[in-house]
DNA sequence: CTTACTGCAAAGGATTTGCAGACTA
DNA sequence: TAGTCTGCAAATCCTTTGCAGTAAG
């Protein structure tokens, strides 16, 4: 059930292999869903019992992986920090938890090939959709505020 | 024909009203698309001859206008900041050039009432939508990357 | 062995906050 | 006048960068 995600995804063989870039590629790997640079820091602060590591790495892993195209970096509004999430070939679209921030892929791109009479005049390359609201935990606690 | 968003805007009467928030007030509802608390703050140096205006009072006057549902904010993927506009009402989606951010509103939201198939188990409050890709002018320059 | 990568600490940029004085209602 | 708002400067938070040591190929 979850092969598509995990078999297939295999650390990039046009990039150097270093330990903090293999265990910064596992989780996003692993991931549900987007992180941030700090969810992956934390994460690797447990699982690291040896060596230590540097926010700084982090970021600058993610960097690289970003311009080679492995990942995606987005930045949601209500958050005030950037996500980052493996590319799995064809993007995503995220619903975003306005309470706990949690994002959750939508099942399918609600545009599709529709042909969008956006701005005239302006090339489009890609789009950026997310939905807010409150996920099924947060909902239900009916503290909703804003 | 700039009727629909000049005439009708005024400064809302639960507000109190400062000579800081009236000019902070025009210059966004004059505006043609979100503007960075940055541009803001420079448009204000010019047009104000006369008292200081800080930084901070740009940030606090945005915030009270977006806690009372007056401004809208955003932070768009490839711009490190945020971006605030008068809400007109029904919200907005734009276009936003991949090299000078320019964010060029649509003439009409693609969701519409559309039931969109999102995320089980989410209450959808409200979506946002970017488009990317390069504007008129930008397009023409050939110099696209990334 | 050479070049690229990492950890550490300090720097940067956008945004926020503390505080005393200024202004609105 | 009472309470809110502002300017200034310092502080935060996330992210980036300089530098010297370390590891990959």
């Amino acid at each position: 059930m979850k092969r598509d995600n995990d078999a297939e995804l295999q650390f990039p063989d046009n990039i150097r292999r270093t330990k903090q870039r293999e265990e910064v590629f596992r989780l996003l790997a692993a991931a549900s869903g987007p992180m941030s640079a700090v969810d992956i820091y934390n994460q690797l602060l447990q699982s690291m019992t040896d060596g230590n590591f540097a926010m700084s790495t982090v970021y600058r892993v993610l960097a690289v992986f970003e311009e080679k195209g492995y990942v995606i970096k987005s930045a949601p509004s209500g958050s005030d920090m950037s996500y980052y999430e493996w590319c799995r070939g064809q993007h995503r679209h995220y619903a975003v938890c306005l309470k706990c921030h949690r994002m959750i892929p939508l099942k399918r791109c609600p545009f599709e090939n529709a042909a969008l009479d956006a701005a005239e005049d302006f090339t489009i390359t890609g789009h950026k959709l997310e939905l807010y609201g409150y996920c099924k935990g947060c909902s239900t606690k009916s503290n909703v505020y804003k």
